[in-house]
DNA sequence: ACGTATGTTATCCT
DNA sequence: TAGGATAACATACG
């Protein structure tokens, strides 16, 4: 469920619904971070994501979904499991389940930079080759995490991403030379497509190259380690990603 | 059947 | 006190 496609995912299978600007007639849910009775009778201005924040937009305030590692969402069904936040329109209803649920007040804009989230239309690659070359130390495998660069890549997208762009995962941003960097940032808007593409077509998986594989696609044998600060899963091929000093 | 993991953050420790 | 380690969340997958 959780990198930035999923969310474009999830956003575009609301928008098939036609709800135009539904209005809350009931709310169910465990959330506790804020009153439930705030949304009722509001009208949902607007379905949006971030990166992997999934945000419905009321007039002046938003309700901010993370689904972390094991939430979920059903449209017009109901699991067993607690519900944390269920809205129901006049005709559909969404509930989310196991996911953060925050509220932010006054508008969404304040709270965004909608350049950062590599979905986004407003995606901007020179900024983040800026922000890249203010953290001249960091490691790319933990750079391409960092969701104030990379708004909605995830641990899928940074292995497949550094395979694409065959630069390994322990290179440091200053030593990448500029093209590589701008490989390294326009990977992460294209694959993140593809992403969104191959889960669609329910053929995510049978396109990775290096990430839960056991070999690349030239058939050199695939490292696995917990790499950075980050410690996360990091699958990479020791002779087709260049380590560039 | 069991170990692992598409993520983040609060809290405890050094 | 900054930072790092750890736990917590609950489910699907191989």
């Amino acid at each position: 469920m959780p990198e930035g496609p999923s969310i474009v995912i999830l956003k575009d299978l609301i928008k098939e619904l036609h709800l135009g600007k539904p209005e809350v007639l009931e709310v169910t849910g465990n959330v506790k971070n804020f009153d439930k009775d705030r949304l009722l009778h509001q009208k949902v201005e607007d379905f949006k994501s971030w990166g992997k924040h999934f945000l419905i937009c009321f007039n002046d305030f938003t309700v901010r979904i993370h689904f972390m590692l094991f939430g979920s969402y059903l449209i017009n069904e109901r699991k067993k499991t607690a519900v944390k936040l269920g809205l129901i329109f006049k005709k559909d209803e969404l509930n989310f389940y196991t996911c953060k649920v925050d509220l932010l007040e006054g508008n969404v804009n304040e709270h965004y930079t909608w350049q950062n989230d590599v979905m986004a239309d407003e995606w901007s690659s020179s900024t983040a080759i800026k922000k890249l070359k203010e953290k001249p130390n960091a490691l790319v495998c933990d750079v391409l995490l960092d969701q104030q660069v990379f708004s909605g890549v995830g641990n899928i997208i940074k292995n497949e991403v550094l395979y694409r762009a065959r630069i390994h995962p322990l290179n440091k941003i200053e030593d990448l030379p500029t093209a590589k960097l701008k490989a390294l940032v326009n990977e992460s808007r294209n694959y993140s497509f593809d992403f969104l593409k191959w889960k669609k077509e329910n053929a995510l998986s049978k396109h990775w190259e290096v990430y839960s594989q056991k070999e690349c696609p030239l058939k050199h044998k695939i490292n696995k380690k917990e790499l950075g600060k980050t410690h996360r899963q990091t699958y990479f091929c020791e002779k087709c990603q260049k380590i560039y000093k």
